[in-house]
DNA sequence: GGCCAGGCCATCG
DNA sequence: CGATGGCATGGC
């Protein structure tokens, strides 16, 4: 894979590490948009890229380029994170199909918890439709032509549960509501919890209100780029039965692929969980 | 129309 | 502790 960085934009000649379809709709990210067969617009916090592609190139238009390299986790080499899964575990090559262009997206802290809270016991679509809902509330204009920026804490403070209950969030609006109130508190400086070891992390995430184990191994790896959790939802916990028959609970389950794969096993997670989605929309 | 979705939380043993 | 039921809403 070879990457260039220009003044306003990343060019990627892709060979199997970077498959902009993959990334974006393997149900990681949900503030973008497919706005022709070759382009997708992206949203992370207040920054945007748009991001034209074909078979051999993606081309990220933004900005902020240094952000988007980031972003797209850019520096990783992910050639050599599949061999080592299939070193891991001989039978991995399976979880690669229809996925083998994803990429774990280095995405705003604020904007993945609020996106993670709103993910829960939900569909990808409505997850996509509610966040875009909010989005809009704030931004003011009424042009739908044009992406609105995901919008900040202090903005969001603004919002009733009433609010929320009118963008359909259910009974996540009390989380929500509750959760952009402590973000806004002292000790949940953003920046200083970086520093803190993932289980501490996890501590700190899950004593917010909506989030859980498993939303807060998911901002874990999309918000703070930690790869060594893995997020079980339905889907991969169902993949579980294809590598162990002992019986275990979620909890468990996070545990065991997280012994099996180490500082990999987010990015495991992320093509198990791609496969198990697609394999079930085919049938 | 019924089952399910990137689960969490309060409650109970 | 671990297990269980309730929960808003809409996609399919």
């Amino acid at each position: 894979m070879k990457v260039s960085k220009e003044n306003n934009k990343i060019v990627v000649q892709n060979e199997n590490d970077f498959n902009i379809s993959q990334i974006l709709e393997c149900g990681q990210v949900f503030s973008f948009q497919k706005v022709a067969q070759n382009c997708f617009c992206v949203v992370s916090a207040q920054k945007f890229a748009t991001i034209f592609f074909d078979q051999h190139t993606t081309t990220i238009e933004c900005d902020d380029v240094d952000y988007f390299f980031n972003y797209f986790d850019l520096n990783t080499n992910y050639k050599k994170i599949k061999q080592d899964l299939q070193h891991t575990c001989p039978n991995f090559a399976k979880f690669f199909l229809g996925g083998e262009g994803i990429r774990i997206l280095r995405q705003d802290v604020f904007q993945t918890i609020i996106s993670f809270i709103v993910s829960a016991n939900n569909n990808i679509s409505r997850i996509k439709k509610i966040l875009f809902a909010i989005m809009r509330k704030c931004s003011q204009q009424k042009d739908d032509s044009v992406l609105p920026p995901f919008p900040t804490r202090e903005q969001l403070s603004k919002l009733s549960k009433q609010d929320f209950d009118e963008l359909g969030c259910g009974y996540r609006s009390n989380y929500l509501v509750q959760t952009i109130k402590q973000l806004g508190q002292q000790d949940f400086d953003v920046e200083g919890l970086k520093t803190l070891s993932t289980p501490n992390l996890k501590a700190k995430l899950v004593s917010l209100a909506g989030v859980g184990p498993k939303v807060a191994d998911c901002i874990l790896l999309f918000g703070f780029g930690r790869t060594d959790v893995f997020p079980v939802d339905t889907w991969t916990n169902k993949a579980y039965s294809l590598f162990s028959s002992i019986p275990r609970s979620k909890t468990q389950i996070a545990k065991f692929f997280v012994d099996l794969f180490g500082a990999n096993s987010g990015y495991a997670q992320q093509y198990i969980y791609n496969y198990m989605l697609s394999s079930a929309q085919k049938i």
